[in-house]
DNA sequence: CGGGGGTTTGAGTCCGTTCAAAATACGTGG
DNA sequence: CCACGTATTTTGAACGGACTCAAACCCCCG
């Protein structure tokens, strides 16, 4: 296959995502140290970075592609908990909390990933105060997406939630088409939209058949074209106005 | 009413709970400095400590007494998020992701809480860098439990759910009595366990009523007695074995 | 061209909700 | 200490959304 990813050797003080990363506030000295500790790698669809359960040995950093962070139960239940795309860190929850890591992360695109070791974190968070704050912030914004999550699951029905999902995608997959409808490229298949949504599959297409009866969105495959940003907007009301 | 809480004058360095905290690595001059920034408050049940919505002063710390920390949405759903009792720190989310609560703290029994302002909290930070890793830690461990939840809400039955609420509650507010029994006493109303689980006070009553039908557990107002530990315990596993 | 996984559709069921009313607990003032 | 009004909890009946089980379908790939 071929390349659509640039070779290795990745540099941090060239690194585009760098600016949106904890690492943002690093320089010279520092930065060199972080560019000499990580270690990339790039993976194909389907691969798994960490597993759910294995000891923590560190943080990962996104360079490129998309990464689904998906939870297993004892039954094989899934969740997806969240996705990751470029410069977002993975990994750090297991880090600070001290254990393993709660959840599997698995490539969904062909992805670019550094991974810095947890001596070299340790190392950057205490020669750079920064760092560990722009931790917090991130792991603060991620609890409260995490708790509304919550409340959206349990006071929406599958059809609200399902909508504020294609919101969601819409700003990282969507473009403008030729007609200036807009469309968005899904990047994952109907059992995660599942996951994430949490239902069953089933739901999810009896859900996506009644979206498009609406002519709220049409869905051929994973090509969505939505005609009218507002109609969509208008989903996520709860079933009660007048 | 006669007063369970000693009076004011709370002195960090006396502080049973300070342990806990994430104030425990602060010695001398750090916890002097502590002690004179932080202001103390009691609070009657009913009583809101912060609300959703609020800018965020500062934190504050739970030094007796539960707390409920209640989210609202537009339309007046709530969900209880979590509870706080005594040595748990409130607030730290908004503070560092830098916006507004999130939720409603409310004083679900007589209370006292110290509360540590903006300035405060920052100079701490900066001069004891443990304390900026112990609300890593916290934080992340907050994270962990907030994703177990969402998880367990889609694909739990709420019989099994209030199992848990029930075990989690065991930990703090249950106690033996003469028989050897074990007895919790609930630390809320119906409707709070129903927002905790997830549901309406209506399933939360008939839910309670199958449970005791079923001889796992007795109900008498806020009063439970399990007989039998291992089959509340039971209740968690979903409902397929054989 | 023949699998094989993922997706869609269908029918039936169950869990939890809604709406409404009865019962109980609680706090206040007489 | 009792009576009363209010709020919470419990119960009932009917409805509905999402699930389960199962079969048909589709698309991709070898």
């Amino acid at each position: 296959m071929n390349i659509p990813l640039s070779p290795a050797g990745i540099n941090c003080f060239t690194c585009q995502m760098r600016d949106r990363t904890e690492w943002c506030s690093l320089k010279d000295e520092d930065l060199r140290h972080l560019n000499e500790l990580k270690v990339c790698n790039t993976y194909d669809p389907g691969q798994i970075i960490f597993y759910q359960g294995n000891p923590c040995l560190g943080i990962y950093c996104v360079e490129a592609g998309t990464i689904a962070i998906r939870k297993l139960d004892e039954r094989g239940n899934s969740a997806l908990v969240r996705m990751a795309t470029e410069g977002q860190t993975l990994g750090y929850r297991a880090f600070f909390a001290g254990g393993s890591y709660a959840a599997n992360a698995e490539a969904l695109t062909k992805t670019r990933v550094c991974f810095i070791d947890k001596e070299g974190v340790r190392a950057l968070l205490e020669r750079n105060p920064n760092v560990g704050l722009a931790f917090l912030k991130h792991i603060s914004d991620d609890l409260e997406a995490a708790e509304d999550a919550r409340l959206q699951a349990s006071h929406l029905p599958v059809r609200a939630r399902l909508a504020h999902l294609l919101l969601t995608l819409k700003d990282r997959f969507a473009t403008v088409d030729d007609q200036g409808n807009l469309t968005i490229e899904l990047p994952m298949a109907r059992r995660d939209m599942a996951d994430i949504v949490g239902t069953r599959p089933e739901t999810i297409a009896r859900t996506i058949r009644a979206i498009e009866d609406d002519g709220v969105a049409t869905f051929n495959g994973r090509h969505v074209v939505v005609p009218d940003l507002d109609a969509l907007l208008d989903e996520l009301e709860a079933p009660d106005e007048l």
